[in-house]
DNA sequence: TTAATAGTGTCTCTGAGACACTATCGT
DNA sequence: ACGATAGTGTCTCAGAGACACTATTAA
């Protein structure tokens, strides 16, 4: 090995380095509504926003000034994108191991004012009530939740509005081939619980229909049945519990699903 | 807008900051051998690595020198990762637009013995032909395609290791979930020959079994019969071609398809 | 004629799709 | 009794899975 003496003579400086490192995340979350005792609960999807500071912390003017962006923040050298994205979630919501991804780079040149810096978007999904304790920190006025029409009216910072538009789509779809949707919900649901967070993503007529819906929960791997349970929550009428099981290895090629 | 007053009392060295933003590429192929007349191919999922050189090019001791690596660059200022991707690319084929993915990440303090060195990595399907011409070139003493069994046992550069077994992942998973498989494949192609492709990344029994595929081919979507087009090169039975069509949107969810 | 690839002929069984129908409760 | 959600009954049709069978050619 003789790494030790490359090293030695290696110039660290000898290419143009980045001026920053970033980690961007986009928190979803599901703001279920409940109408009326003995009903499905109404959700909709919403993407939570910060309003940048007019000053920084010395009072200085701040960057994109204003403007609503994801939250997010310069990445330590001791620690990888991820973990940084992991500890900014934990800030803002108060609890660790949600449900958190990452899903793309950004590092157009230009992309920030401030010279040639990385982001590393991720994605998180938060169950409504971690939310609500929310609150504006040193670099944001004001701290919002939108829905996803909502956000692509607003001013927005950077490149985040190329960002979000892409958080929103992997999402839709992680939604749709995994089993995260269960980040939404209870432990136990309700066929109608369920159809409710899908139906925030899709309309495709199976998951639409009711009958159609009722009877296909039974048939999936990755759900079960809780036999016996039931709740009213929802009805009148006591309703079927389905819990998730645990994780399945999902992966259907195209070349043998039906069309 | 006062982002001109910002930026101009922004200090871009407040934070420490990456000491290099790397592409790397995981460049896969398919190696098609034809065993005999009238018999479909023997497929083969190839590789390619390059071995790093023993001392640079100004004559000193490399940095993992002798070790097999992907090949990949320096991110320049003014490009994107994929663009210098694209670069790379090119000059290892000679040629430009060929199926390019960025699949992730690795920022892992301590991954790279030069410094805090960011990797983004891709990936890249190359048809065979265009790898003929590989040459080694200042960096690489050596270029080679390797079988993934084979690569597992080699010793690998810095954290590729990693990144190449998750690349085989996000490769085998887009072969069955897009149609890239019709990078590996000619304009016109029989079901045996789409099935060799498929068949280097999975097992499932729909296309394992013969007459089974032959059933389905018909059936799926994004490819269409060239009507009474045959070819013989593949039996002495006159076999039908078939031809993927334009992009189809593709998604079905797991709570539509049938286990 | 044989060997090899490329299919097709059937049968059974599951599930999708449609739509009407029943079930169960609170009010 | 009613309204509302949660299902089930039944029919038709498409396709999966299994396995034997036929089709077409070169040698």
């Amino acid at each position: 090995m003789s790494n030790e003496q490359a090293l030695a003579q290696y110039d660290v400086k000898q290419y143009r380095t980045p001026d920053g490192y970033t980690a961007d995340i986009a928190v979803f979350t599901i703001i279920s509504t409940r109408l009326d005792t003995y009903k499905p609960p109404t959700m909709e999807l919403k993407l939570m926003l910060i309003k940048r500071s007019m000053t920084d912390l010395e009072g200085r003017p701040n960057i994109e000034a204003g403007k609503w962006a994801l939250p997010g923040g310069f990445v330590n050298p001791d620690e990888t994108s991820f973990q940084s994205a992991q500890r900014e979630l934990q800030e803002e919501t108060g609890v660790s191991g949600l449900h958190l991804k990452h899903f793309g780079v950004y590092d157009k040149p230009g992309r920030d004012p401030r010279g040639w810096i990385i982001s590393n978007a991720h994605y998180a999904i938060v169950p409504e009530h971690r939310l609500s304790s929310r609150q504006a920190n040193d670099d944001a006025d004001d701290v919002e939740l939108f829905t996803i029409d909502q956000v692509l009216q607003l001013e927005l910072a950077f490149d985040h509005a190329e960002i979000i538009s892409d958080a929103v789509k992997v999402m839709a779809q992680e939604l749709l081939e995994t089993t995260v949707a269960k980040e939404f919900l209870p432990k136990e649901f309700t066929y109608s619980e369920l159809q409710s967070v899908l139906r925030t993503v899709t309309n495709e007529p199976q998951i639409i229909s009711d009958p159609a819906f009722a009877r296909k929960i039974k048939t999936l791997p990755f759900i079960q049945e809780v036999t016996g349970k039931k709740t009213t929550r929802t009805s009148k009428k006591p309703t079927q519990l389905y819990r998730f099981t645990e994780p399945v290895q999902l992966s259907k090629s195209i070349y043998t699903v039906r069309y």
